[in-house]
DNA sequence: TGTACATCAGTGAACGCGCGTTCACTGATGTAC
DNA sequence: TGTACATCAGTGAACGCGCGTTCACTGATGTAC
């Protein structure tokens, strides 16, 4: 909403609207060009006035899905504060409900298959947030000796890809896949085993 | 290859094979029936002596892949008996091999969208499937003190989208995405922390 | 304030394309006598 | 063995459809004087 006057208002922000609601419902190959204009109130042809094509607005609503990501990540580290286990758990808890609260953005984001090198913009973003979750990761190795501390990036990786089969395999209705458990459980419990298991957290306070 | 004189031969699995060629190169929804028809050397029309159409022709794809994939878990399991700890761990890598080595069915499975209770046969085959690792999984958790063990479809839940995760996001070529650390490696060490996590393992024996 | 002009967001028609699916057909294969 | 017939896997043409993209255009908005 920025202008206000012009013939749409702000068409560009609408596109990628109507794109984000579109990707979440029929899945990234199911999104068309043409649907999105349609629920946008517009013609097919006018959304390249704002962009390059088909695979452009996806990038576009991909970009801002990193930001808001990102977004949520860091609010969440900074909320952690000043424990460093805390701060990770709740990096861990902002991934999943990320990916419940924007779905589209997340489809567009992971499931897309659009590189995350098309453009600049999109590497940068797509860089911070993954910055995010391993700055969280190092803190967090500070406190595990250092002879048998992992990588920090392996185990920042470790929580990415727990969080990511969560949500693919349990967190979306996949369908006819029923979830044993709740989603956010399932990845907070499965979360504090792996933290104790780097030693990070006592035998028996099972969170 | 059953009886070698018809027009074809074999047009049936022929189309299949096809059809895993490419949604792995194309995805599950850039998969084309015309063009999997052009690829067996057949036309179009041809494709409905065998099946009911597109969506029925992935379904069956994705059906032998869940054969494949459960009978591979289930021989990882019998070979590391008659320990646990050994079938386990066996289990969960042959899960990635089996990703690895079967992209195709793999994508079929589990990123074409078709519902798993889609024909009484799919839903069957996957639920085999799930009952290997669930099996594997309650074995496991025998050795746990029963006060503190946690139900084993939960963890056999952890495992998979563990495993999920690091097939989607590191071990296929995500676009742009390069993985910090092989597959394997993440995966097995991704394990064994958790294994940890639970008092399975050592604090010590780090694999 | 009013007028002439430039800008440019969105239109509407058209394009070529490949899709999934249908249908009547053909002709090779298998079978009964 | 030879002939007449039934089967049925694959053909080829056709269908209606929605797609992404292009293009010359129009007409509302903003601006210079």
């Amino acid at each position: 909403m920025t202008k206000r006057g012009y013939h749409h208002g702000n068409l560009r922000q609408a596109l990628i609207d109507a794109a984000l609601d579109l990707i979440e419902a029929k899945g990234p190959t199911g999104f068309t060009l043409s649907e999105a204009a349609k629920q946008a109130g517009v013609t097919p042809a006018a959304v390249y006035r704002h962009f390059e094509g088909r695979e452009d607005l996806i990038a576009e609503a991909a970009i801002q899905g990193y930001d808001i990501f990102a977004d949520l990540m860091e609010y969440a580290y900074q909320s952690g504060q000043p424990s460093a286990l805390a701060a990770f758990e709740a990096t861990g808890r902002a991934y999943l409900a990320f990916a419940r609260k924007y779905p589209g953005h997340y489809i567009a984001m992971f499931e897309s298959g659009i590189s995350v090198n098309r453009t600049p913009k999109l590497s940068a973003v797509s860089a911070r947030a993954s910055q995010v979750l391993e700055k969280a990761a190092t803190d967090l190795s500070q406190h595990i000796p250092a002879d048998k501390r992992p990588p920090a990036a392996m185990f920042s990786a470790h929580i990415w890809a727990l969080s990511h089969g969560v949500v693919e395999l349990f967190a979306r209705n996949s369908p006819g896949r029923a979830s044993p458990f709740p989603a956010d459980d399932l990845l907070e419990s499965g979360i504090g085993i792996y933290l104790r298991g780097l030693g990070l957290i006592g035998p028996d306070d099972c969170s």
